[in-house]
DNA sequence: GCAGTGGGTGGCACAGTGTGTCAACCATGG
DNA sequence: CCATGGTTGACACACTGTGCCACCCACTGC
């Protein structure tokens, strides 16, 4: 079993050995975006980052399968919550509503980090980055694609199931998360001033589902 | 200057070297296809697609800047269209009905697409692949970041300008073409034979700005 | 204490990507 | 006819990501 990138399949063990591991993680995370921020991404290699931690390249790829994971893999645990918290909204609550509140554990995340010091510049990469962006993308495409079996699963408890073939559900998870991409952009553009919170709000009011 | 990746720079320039260079393009990126669909996209090189059109490896290099390129390279042509489109709309209209018709073309496109054979295995390689998804999601974040330049312009030729850190416009263009993504799933999760037009109106039907 | 066992580590080799460089080639027009 | 500018292939190179193997080290049962 391939245990270096099974943060996906992210299950709450809390031995030792996992416990290590996550430490290890960040510690190479933390050095990586020191080495990112001050010569840029593509600059930086997978050898700076190993030597910078003391580690040997090959050691570094069973902590990271890709260079991106050094930056994006702690997003998993961000878009793990994001799906828990969907799936523990009451039944009824209107999806819109319940998508707002399942995203409020990562907008934190986001506001806390703005007071300290590497998280924006790194985020400001990350968009800013092709091969970065586009991995970044996808990690909110994987929650597209989990939350629209949520919702479906949801729409089939209340008696009101989609059909198989309809793009309704996932056009609607699909805008929400336009909505988080969209304030955070306006929340870069702005040096993170704002609160990313009232940003989502603001989106997420201007957008939304026809009732 | 570089010319192997000048597609997004796209302009409309029809001397005999573009064309010779295009057609070129072309007959590379079907031979790659047929490989891609055939053995599978990580088993196909660069060095298998050079050989197929007989080719050295560092020429095609100079037609296609990746390997991802070859297959999305030609989706440059399409999302231009839809900015063009976009713009061409009149000034009245409200932006969720421009947005709807800056899409026609595209969606023309892949509906045509659906009776020669190639094309929607290889679309379903490209939302299969981890790599090729990541940049086919890049590319529509491209045009949502042009997008939104245009709905702003737009608004404020009518007098009623967005703020710059307001994540409206954008909230919108990304809800947009995300109706265009959820659609475009449902259509393959069918077989593509459902029509592409009808599954981005139901999209846009059920997802929209507030008014 | 002592062998055994299993996970973590580093070294090495390898296939593949993408780039710089250079010499050869080929069409065009003076 | 040759000069010129664009195209090509060959080679070398740095880097990514992976398979393989020997090694080390903590922990276990004898």
């Amino acid at each position: 079993m391939d245990r270096s990138t099974d943060s996906t399949t992210n299950q709450p063990r809390t031995g030792l050995r996992e416990r290590t591991r996550r430490a290890i993680q960040k510690e190479v995370t933390e050095a990586a975006e020191r080495l990112f921020v001050e010569r840029g991404y593509e600059a930086t290699t997978i050898g700076h980052i190993a030597e910078a931690v003391g580690m040997s390249r090959r050691t570094l790829y069973r902590y990271f399968s890709t260079r991106e994971d050094v930056v994006l893999g702690k997003l998993d645990v961000v878009t793990d919550e994001v799906l828990v918290a969907l799936r523990a909204r009451p039944a009824g609550e209107p999806v819109w509503v319940s998508l707002r509140h399942s995203f409020d554990g990562m907008i934190a995340h986001l506001d806390a980090a703005a007071s300290s010091g590497l998280a924006v510049p790194m985020q400001r990469i990350i968009l800013e980055t092709p091969g970065l962006r586009a991995r970044y993308l996808e990690k909110f495409e994987r929650v597209e694609a989990m939350a629209e079996l949520v919702v479906r699963e949801r729409a089939d408890a209340a008696g009101k199931p989609w059909a198989a073939d309809d793009p309704t559900p996932r056009a609607v998870v699909a805008a929400a998360l336009g909505c988080v991409l969209a304030a955070e952009h306006a929340w870069l553009a702005g040096g993170a001033t704002e609160s990313m919170a009232l940003l989502v709000d603001r989106a997420m009011a201007a957008v939304g589902p026809r009732d």
